[in-house]
RNA sequence: GCGGACGUGGCGAAACUGGUAGACGCAAGAGACUUAAAAUCUCUCGGAGAGAUCUGUACGGGUUCGAUCCCCGUCGUCCGCACCA
C-alpha cells in the first residue's frame, strides 16, 4: 500500500491553475453577502521577496481563505508602492531608467508572490507609479488645496550641496549627507503641507475607537501626537533694554503653578527677539548661527551642553511688574514647539537648574514634598520635579500644585495688558504639519504652476494627469526634473503667460495613505467611487510591520479624515482591525574578527552537532565558522534565507506552514532548517495517513459517530474544529498549528486501521467525518495540500470554495468531567463524575477518594471549594 | 530622562487571564523495522530521589483555599519618544 510522497511541484502549480481558472479569489464589489477586507502592507518593489514578506502574506492568507469559507465577500487585493529613493539610485548607480527598474522588479516579484499561493485578487493590482494611480493622487492634492488642506510655507530642510536635494532627518547621519558625506546644510525652502495638524485632537480622541488595534500602537501614537494642556503667558519688555519696538514676548508653560520660581527668560536662535538682539552683537548673532548649525545632528542633541547668552534684553514678571528677568538666547530651545521661547524654573527642572548654575542665575524652591519643611528646604543639584505643596511663591503658598496653576491662570486671564488678557490656557500638539515636497524625480509630481502673475495656479483637473517626462538623465545630481530642457515649462491656466511647473515631487508616504481605498475601485476615474469605497472601508484586519506603527499608519488616518473632508470616503478611520507581526530572525555565521569579519550565508555552510555542541564549518573547504547571534534576516548580515530556494526544495505549503509555527505572529520567529523540516514532515505525514486510507475513505460517506469505538475520534475532531476556529478568529496561529498536530496525532492510528481495512463502516464514516474536518481546518495554512488531499478522498468542487464545517454541540460538550482535586492547593487526585452533578455530590464523591481520606486521617475537612467544571480543593 | 512591553525546560512556546504548569513543535537519548541508510513507528525527556514524594514559571515579599496570572520592591532584556517648556 506504498504511497508516492506528495510533490508540492507538481501539485502546486496545478491547484493554483486551478484558481485562476474558476477566478475563485476576484472579489465582486455588488455580492450581496457581508464584506470583509483584509489588507497586507503593499510591498516596495526592490526585487525580490524576503521572508519577511512570506510571513506577513501568509497571515493575510490565512485570515482571507478563512472568512471565505465563513462566507463573507472578501476583498485580499495586493499592489506596489512603487515610488521611492532606490529607483533613482539606481537609476544613478547603473544607468538604468526608474520605470524600468520598478517595472522590473514588479515583475520578479509577482511571479514569486504567485508562487507561494496567495488567494489575491489580482485583477485590482496597481503600482502607485502608474500614471493611472498618481493621476487620481493629483485629483486628491488639488482637492485638498481648495479645501485648505494643503499649503506653502517657508521651512528649514537639511540640505545636501554635494547632491543638491533635500534629506530626510532618517538621511542624515552625524550632521552629513548619507551618500554623499557631505556636510548637511539648514536651508529655508518653500514647501508644501499637509494640514495634518488640523486633525491633532481627534486623531487623539479617536485612538480610544480602535479597540482592535494593539495598544502599543496606539500608545505611540497618542505620545507622537503629544498633547499638553498650558498657558500661553505675555511677558512685558522693559523698554529701553534692547528688544527694539518689540513690547512683549509670549511664553508657553504647563506649569504656571511655578511661576515665582522663574529666574529666566529663554528664546530660540530663530526667534525674532534673538535675530533682533544679534543685530547689534556679533558675539549673539555667532552664537545663534552655532546654534542652528547643530540643530541637524540627533546624537549631539544628547550631550550638547546647555549654552545660552543673554541678550541684555530684560522683562517684567507677570505677577511683579518690579521683578526683572533677563532673557537669553538657549540652544535648547525649539523654534517650532510652543513659542520658541520659555520661562526656566530652575529648583522644578534639571535642565533649567543645570543652566542657572552655569550662568549664576537664582535658584528659588517653589514646590517641596508634602512632608517637606518650607524653612529648610533647598535645592542643590537636583531639581525637584515631584508633586507636593508650594512654597515661597506668595498668595500660593500651601496649594498643591494644580490649584496653584488654576490660581496662576484665573488671575493673568483677568488681568490685561495692551487690551487683552495676559494669559490664556492652551493646548499644545507635538505634532507637526506634514511636509511633503521631496526635491526628486520618481515621485508623483504635484499639480501646480508658478505664474509670475498669477502666482500658484493649481493644474485644471482636465489637464492632469501632470506626467513625468521618461527623457531624464541621473549624471548630474539634483533633481532631473530641474533640468528638464522642457517640461517645467507651461503655459500659466489663467493668463496664457509664459510660467513654470512645480518640480518637486511628493513625499512617497502620501502614495501609500490611500491605497487602501483605492483598491476598492481600481478602475473608477475618480480617485474613488464614494458608495463602493464607503461599503468596503474600514479595512476589517491590516497586517504590516510595526516600524509603520507612528507614520504611515498616522498619515493614512490623516488623509481618510481629509479624504472625507472632500466627498471620497464617508469615515474618518481606514483600519478598524490592526495586527503588527513579528520579524523573521535567523542566526548570523561569520569568519575573522572587527574589520576583517567576513559574513557568510547559512547556504555556504553546514552545521554538526558535537557533544550538544553545535558547531558550523564552511562546505567548500572545511573551515570553522562563528555561529553569532539571531538577528532580522539582512543583506548586510548575509543571513537570508531565500523564500524561492524553500519553495523550490520544500513547497509553499511548507514555507508557509513554518512561518506560521511555534512563535506567535506578534513575535519573531526564528528560521531554521531543522523547523522547516518538521514543517515539511508535517506535510508529508499528512498526505501519507490520508492517501493510504483513500480507497475506504471515498467509498464512505462522511458521519460523525454518535457512540461506540470511534465516538472518541468525533469528539475530538469537533472540539478541535471549535478550537482552531477561535484561533484563527484572533489569529492565534501558532495555537491552531498545535492542535492541527495534535488532531493528525490522534487521527493516525485510525487512519491506519482504516487503510488496513479493519475499520469498521462506522468507524470509517467517523474517519472521513473528521479528515474533511482536518482538510478544511489546514487549508487556510496550506491551501494546496488541502485541495490535493480533498480530491484523494473522493471531495467534489474546490476546498477555496467550500463552506468552513460546523462542529457538532454534541461532540464537543462532554457528560462526564474529570475534575482534578486539590489539597491544600496541591493537585493530589482525579475526580471522573458527571458534567452536571452538583456541589454535595462532588463533595461527597472527593471525601470518597482514598488521597483525600488519607490527608485528612479521620478529621473533617475545613473547607470544601468547588468550582464548577473547573477543580476541587479541599482545605485540611 | 519619560513612556511601554517582556522574563516559563537545552530551544520556540502553551496554560481558556486566579484553578492539574510545560499542550504542540524542535533538539537529544533509547528501542523496533532494514543487509545498510533514509523514511517510518514506539518510548523517555524541568530539577532532586530507587520510590512514595519533594521542588520548580528572573529574584524577594504580600493578598488568596489556590498565583505564571493580582499588588509592592529588586534585577535583567527589548521597544518607542526624547532639550516638548
Amino acid at each position: 500500500m506504498a504511497t508516492e510522497r506528495y510533490n508540492p511541484r507538481d501539485a502546486e502549480p496545478r491547484w493554483q491553475q486551478e484558481w485562476d481558472n474558476n477566478k475563485v479569489f476576484e472579489t465582486d464589489n455588488e455580492d450581496p453577502r457581508e464584506k470583509y477586507y483584509v489588507l497586507e502592507m503593499f510591498p516596495y518593489p526592490s526585487g525580490r521577496i524576503h521572508m519577511g514578506h512570506v510571513r506577513n502574506y501568509a497571515m493575510g492568507d490565512v485570515v482571507a481563505r478563512y472568512k471565505r469559507a465563513r462566507g463573507y465577500n472578501v476583498l485580499h487585493p495586493m499592489g506596489w508602492d512603487a515610488f521611492g529613493m532606490p529607483a533613482e539610485n539606481a537609476a544613478m548607480e547603473r544607468g538604468v531608467h526608474p520605470a524600468a527598474w520598478t517595472y522590473q522588479n514588479i515583475a520578479s516579484m509577482k511571479a514569486q508572490l504567485k508562487v507561494m499561493g496567495l488567494s489575491l485578487d489580482w485583477s485590482r493590482e496597481f503600482a502607485t507609479c502608474d500614471v493611472e494611480y498618481y493621476q487620481r493622487q493629483q485629483h486628491l492634492f488639488l482637492d485638498f488645496l481648495d479645501k485648505g488642506l494643503v499649503y506653502r510655507k517657508q521651512s528649514k530642510v537639511n540640505w545636501d550641496p554635494i547632491d543638491n536635494t533635500v534629506l530626510a532627518n532618517e538621511q542624515v547621519i552625524d550632521g552629513r549627507g548619507w551618500r554623499s558625506g557631505a556636510l548637511v546644510e539648514q536651508r529655508e525652502l518653500t514647501q508644501w503641507f499637509f494640514r495634518i495638524t488640523d486633525f491633532s485632537q481627534d486623531l487623539l480622541d479617536s485612538l480610544d475607537t480602535l479597540s482592535h488595534w494593539p495598544e502599543k500602537v496606539r500608545l505611540m501614537q497618542k505620545n507622537w501626537i503629544g498633547r499638553s494642556e498650558g498657558l500661553s503667558i505675555r511677558w512685558e519688555i522693559v523698554p529701553e533694554t534692547g528688544a527694539g519696538d518689540a513690547t512683549e514676548v509670549t511664553v508657553y508653560t504647563t506649569r504656571a503653578d511655578t511661576l515665582f520660581g522663574a529666574s529666566f527668560i529663554a528664546i530660540a536662535a530663530d526667534h525674532p527677539l534673538a535675530k533682533k538682539a544679534a543685530e547689534s552683537s556679533t558675539e549673539i548673532d555667532a552664537f545663534c548661527d552655532e546654534c542652528r548649525r547643530a540643530g541637524t545632528s540627533l546624537a549631539a542633541l544628547e550631550t550638547a551642553e546647555k549654552k545660552g547668552i543673554d541678550t541684555g534684553i530684560r522683562v517684567r514678571h507677570p505677577l511683579d511688574p518690579s521683578w526683572e528677568l533677563p532673557v537669553y538666547v538657549a540652544n535648547f530651545v525649539l523654534m517650532d514647539y510652543g513659542t520658541g521661547a520659555i520661562f526656566g524654573c530652575p529648583s522644578g527642572d534639571q535642565r533649567d537648574l543645570d543652566f542657572a548654575r552655569k550662568y549664576d542665575l537664582p535658584v528659588v524652591p517653589v514646590v517641596m514634598p508634602g512632608d517637606g519643611d518650607a524653612a529648610t528646604f533647598s535645592v542643590d543639584d537636583e531639581a525637584y520635579v515631584g508633586d507636593g505643596v508650594m512654597i515661597n511663591s506668595r498668595f500660593l503658598d500651601g496649594l498643591a500644585i494644580e490649584d496653584a496653576f488654576e490660581r496662576v491662570a484665573e488671575k493673568l486671564e483677568q488681568t490685561m495688558i495692551a487690551g487683552a488678557p495676559q494669559a490664556e490656557r492652551k493646548v499644545n500638539f507635538r505634532l507637526r504639519d506634514w511636509g511633503i515636497s521631496r526635491q526628486r524625480y520618481w515621485g508623483c509630481p504635484i499639480p501646480v504652476i508658478h505664474c509670475e502673475v498669477c502666482g500658484v495656479v493649481p493644474v485644471p483637473k482636465a489637464d492632469l494627469p501632470v506626467k513625468l517626462p521618461e527623457d531624464v538623465t541621473f549624471d548630474k545630481p539634483g533633481n532631473p526634473l530641474d533640468r528638464h530642457p522642457t517640461w517645467r515649462h507651461v503655459a500659466c491656466p489663467q493668463c496664457s503667460k509664459d510660467a513654470r511647473r512645480e518640480t518637486d515631487t511628493m513625499d512617497t508616504f502620501v502614495d501609500s495613505s490611500w491605497y487602501f481605498a483605492r483598491f476598492t475601485a481600481p478602475w473608477e476615474n475618480n480617485p474613488t467611487d464614494p458608495k463602493v469605497a464607503s461599503h468596503w472601508l474600514p479595512v476589517d484586519q491590516y497586517i504590516g510591520g510595526i516600524e509603520h506603527a507612528i507614520l504611515h499608519l498616522l498619515y493614512s488616518r490623516f488623509f481618510t479624515r481629509a479624504m472625507k473632508a472632500v466627498g471620497h470616503v464617508a469615515l474618518d478611520e481606514p483600519f478598524k482591525g490592526l495586527f503588527t507581526q513579528g520579524m523573521v530572525v535567523h542566526e548570523t555565521y561569520s569568519r575573522g574578527e572587527g574589520a576583517q569579519r567576513e559574513w557568510i550565508t547559512p547556504a555556504e555552510i553546514i552545521i554538526v552537532e558535537n557533544d550538544g555542541k553545535r558547531q558550523a564549518t564552511l562546505i567548500e573547504t572545511g573551515d570553522p565558522v562563528t555561529i553569532g547571534s539571531i538577528e532580522k534576516m539582512s543583506k548586510s548580515k548575509k543571513n537570508v534565507v531565500d523564500p524561492d530556494d524553500i519553495i523550490a526544495s520544500y513547497g509553499a505549503d511548507t514555507a508557509r506552514f513554518f512561518v506560521l509555527s511555534d512563535s506567535p505572529p506578534d513575535r519573531d520567529v526564528i528560521w531554521s532548517e531543522a523547523g522547516v523540516e518538521g514543517s515539511h514532515r508535517f506535510v508529508q505525514r499528512i498526505w501519507r495517513l490520508i492517501s493510504e486510507a483513500s480507497s475506504f475513505l471515498e467509498a464512505s460517506d462522511a458521519s460523525p459517530a454518535k457512540d461506540g469505538d470511534a465516538l472518541p475520534i468525533s469528539q475530538l475532531a469537533h472540539k478541535t474544529l471549535k478550537a482552531v476556529q477561535a484561533d484563527y478568529d484572533k489569529l492565534a496561529f501558532n495555537k491552531a498549528v498545535a492542535r492541527l498536530y495534535e488532531l493528525v496525532n490522534a487521527l493516525a492510528a485510525p487512519l491506519t486501521l482504516v487503510a488496513e481495512g479493519k475499520a469498521s463502516p462506522e468507524t470509517i464514516a467517523a474517519v472521513k467525518d473528521a479528515t474533511s474536518i482536518l482538510i478544511s481546518l489546514m487549508a487556510p495554512m496550506m491551501p494546496h495540500l488541502a485541495e490535493q488531499c480533498w480530491v484523494e478522498i473522493g471531495g467534489t468542487g474546490l476546498i477555496a470554495q467550500r463552506d468552513w464545517p460546523v462542529f457538532e454541540e454534541a461532540l464537543v460538550a462532554e457528560n462526564e468531567i474529570t475534575l482534578p482535586v486539590q489539597i491544600n492547593g496541591k493537585k493530589r487526585a482525579d475526580l471522573t463524575i458527571a458534567r452536571d452533578a452538583d456541589q454535595t455530590a462532588i463533595e461527597s464523591a472527593v471525601l470518597a477518594i482514598d488521597a483525600v481520606k488519607t490527608a485528612l486521617n479521620g478529621q473533617n475537612p475545613k473547607k470544601i471549594i468547588v468550582v464548577p467544571q473547573r477543580i476541587v480543593n479541599v482545605v485540611v
